[in-house]
DNA sequence: GCGTCCAGGTCTACC
DNA sequence: GGTAGACCTGGACGC
């Protein structure tokens, strides 16, 4: 087993952001909550799988262990890989001053809270968040795990397989039923089959989407033009991309969000958005601090 | 065990 | 621009 130790910048924590959101319950994310560490596979090349544990001694820098040596070149990869899952390169000063300064958010510097948890490329995030979209998450899990098992590529460890997520040319090449009934996409089994081949034969520029110089209202009304991705799927998705701007708010924020800060009456978004907008292009991310607080809180296994 | 109902976000048609 | 209805599934509930 190999070793790779990655430094990680101020106000970080590795079981914050693992804990962050649902994406660590979700595979090719393998939570060992019991040996202390994360897995995730997936293609470090077009053809090439990998799959790693990812932890921490003491909530700060991060270990990553392979079962085989590498090249210069896969390390380089891989590195780059960890640190956008974990977000390592994004300046979170400002979002932390802010909430230094706020009584009801001071609170998220003592968990270093805030980066959320992504997958190794936009495309996976994409798909799993559409997979979120109209369901429970028990729907969510089954759909992920589908199209991880049965289309993903996979590697074999100690007589255990690891499968990574399909790439978009293999969901490309399924049939609209077969996503329907066999990976249980239901109803959106064209919106992703739609979505696999302009992504796969180039149509949609997932790196153009990842572009900094794109404005935040450009990029959202280019990935609300992509059918399937409404307005809780794209602001959520923005979330990843590093802009805070949105809400996203679904059931289930929204009636925490009633519970906490309105005393438990029923109001519009607009009225969630107002509370949020002193926060200004951070408002999405303390919107999701909030309703997320109490995951903080509370003990969590590790 | 079976049938019914409901929740969940997005799209489309309609006003 | 706003709204109703369809889409599909798992889970809760009643019988």
């Amino acid at each position: 087993m190999k070793k790779i130790k990655l430094e990680t910048p101020q106000n970080f924590s590795f079981k914050s952001t693992v804990y962050s959101h649902g994406w660590s319950d979700l595979l090719p994310f393998k939570l060992n909550e019991g040996a202390y560490y994360l897995r995730y596979t997936f293609n470090i090349y077009p053809y090439k799988i990998l799959t790693i544990k990812l932890s921490s001694e003491h909530d700060k820098d991060i270990t990553i262990e392979l079962p085989m040596v590498i090249d210069e070149s896969d390390r380089k990869n891989l590195k780059s890989v960890v640190k956008r899952i974990f977000r390592l390169d994004e300046d979170f000063s400002e979002f932390y001053s802010l909430a230094e300064n706020s009584q009801k958010f001071n609170w998220i510097q003592k968990y270093n809270a805030g980066r959320m948890l992504r997958s190794a490329n936009l495309w996976e995030d994409m798909v799993k968040m559409l997979c979120t979209t109209n369901c429970t998450w028990r729907l969510t899990q089954i759909m992920t795990e589908n199209l991880v098992t049965k289309l993903g590529g996979s590697i074999e460890l100690n007589g255990i397989k690891y499968f990574c997520f399909p790439q978009a040319e293999i969901i490309a090449d399924q049939s609209e039923i077969y996503l329907r009934n066999d990976i249980k996409m239901g109803y959106r089994a064209p919106y992703l089959l739609a979505f696999a081949q302009q992504v796969a034969n180039g149509h949609i520029d997932l790196n153009e989407a990842e572009n900094k110089n794109m404005s935040t209202s450009d990029l959202y009304k280019y990935l609300r033009s992509i059918k399937g991705f409404g307005d809780y799927a794209v602001s959520n998705l923005l979330k990843l991309l590093g802009r805070y701007d949105f809400l996203g708010a679904d059931s289930w924020s929204r009636q925490k969000f009633i519970d906490k800060r309105n005393n438990g009456k029923k109001c519009n978004d607009k009225k969630i958005e107002k509370f949020y907008t002193q926060f200004g292009k951070w408002s999405g991310l303390f919107f999701w601090m909030d309703v997320s607080e109490d995951w903080y809180q509370r003990e969590q296994p590790w």
